[in-house]
DNA sequence: CCAAAAGTGTTTTTCCTACACCCATGT
DNA sequence: ACATGGGTGTAGGAAAAACACTTTTGG
């Protein structure tokens, strides 16, 4: 076998980016270029290159084909997929990472929609180009998975909110609802938030006080 | 650019292939053929071929590399290691995997060792080629998290245990004692595991009652 | 004063922890 | 009969779960 043989494989990344709004979780699309998927929509992604990590490869495409800056995004490696013919051009490996990113922390470019890239509800996001259904079925229980265990939320949540948003966001991933006093009890206790002095007086009821986590780590903490 | 500059990189797998034994945690390593770190100890791998997955490609290598029967071993995908200069010969994309395998499953020969295969305790196993330490630890700590919320032990151990060697595993992997009463009440209340008709009589003392788990998959439990 | 979300406490039950002795067997 | 690991119960404390009313604000 020669060298050039074992080069056969194009190495190439996709991200699920992940954010929250409305109480429900939102996943960035763009429409792909591949012609045997003509007009699907498809994850972002695109190739890794011989002077870059999976990680990069994996923020710079976020910028180039979702218009996000991947400044505002937290990533972390999901799943890598090897299946021979997932593409039908030829042999892509796929390094496929999660990517998070809060609402609140998006312009109003970042959040609209142009003809290449936009916005979807996740339970909408199906029938997507190439194995990209598998990779966000993949996606979702890691997501599910990680929240119950660690301080993820974090990176889908503003620096400042409510013990009640934060609430609605563990709802909305789980698909559960929680009991509004018990949910309190515990999340204090475990010591991950600081209150901060300000209140959130968002109109016709009494203003909520404000926490933030106590670290922008994602950190372990006893299952919720 | 040119197609044959995508495939710049050489795609590989490396496994972690862990086996339990005596109250210790074992782990497979290989005298390493890299001139650049002659004689020095690795993990088994080698490089994915342009018709199998990664998966396929670790079986194979173990196989090859380990003189162990893939059918014995348990295998998850671990992490896909890409930094640009962790192999010296040029670009190198290792996707990792966890290996599992029951010591008592084991052939003599499986469980021997040659002048290129051996196995050694998880502690001794450091100076190794390449970024294989760094490949060691993180496997040690998806071990040992996920050991904690699935039943993923049952892959190290024999199909018919006692309690005691199933406490012992615990210990082991975890690094931490565990009070006998309290254990044996939670995991049997778990309700994965199934009594089977036969006792273990090892010696001078009263038999053991053995167990197996109830199913082969390995499935999410409360925290142990 | 009304609508809306914020915020709070108690009781019950379940689970966790700590801890020590008798049992069944082989030699 | 003794040495060895197997096997069991209980009490006290902590955490989980279930559950409803008062507070604060803007309109």
């Amino acid at each position: 076998m020669k060298v050039q043989d074992l080069r056969f494989a194009v190495l190439a990344t996709d991200v699920v980016l992940f954010s929250l709004h409305d109480d429900r979780l939102w996943v960035r699309l763009i429409t792909t270029q591949n012609t045997h998927f003509q007009g699907m929509q498809a994850l972002p992604g695109g190739l890794i290159g011989p002077t870059e990590t999976a990680d990069e490869a994996a923020k710079r495409h976020i910028e180039a084909k979702t218009s996000i800056a991947s400044a505002k995004v937290h990533f972390e490696q999901l799943y890598t997929f090897s299946t021979i013919d997932r593409d039908p051009r030829g042999r892509v490996v796929a390094v496929a990472y999660l990517g998070f990113v809060p609402w609140e922390r998006l312009s109003e470019v970042e959040r609209g929609s142009t003809s290449d890239a936009r916005w979807s509800p996740l339970k909408d996001a199906r029938g997507l180009a190439y194995d990209h259904d598998e990779i966000v079925k993949v996606a979702l229980a890691r997501l599910r998975s990680r929240v119950t265990y660690t301080t993820l939320l974090q990176k889908l949540l503003p620096k400042e909110f409510t013990l009640t948003e934060l609430e609605h966001a563990y709802e909305a991933v789980l698909g559960a609802d929680l009991d509004k006093r018990n949910f309190r009890k515990k999340i204090l206790k475990l010591d991950i938030l600081k209150e901060v002095p300000n209140k959130k007086s968002g109109g016709a009821f009494r203003p909520a006080q404000l926490y933030r986590f106590a670290t922008d780590k994602v950190i372990e903490i006893e299952v919720i």
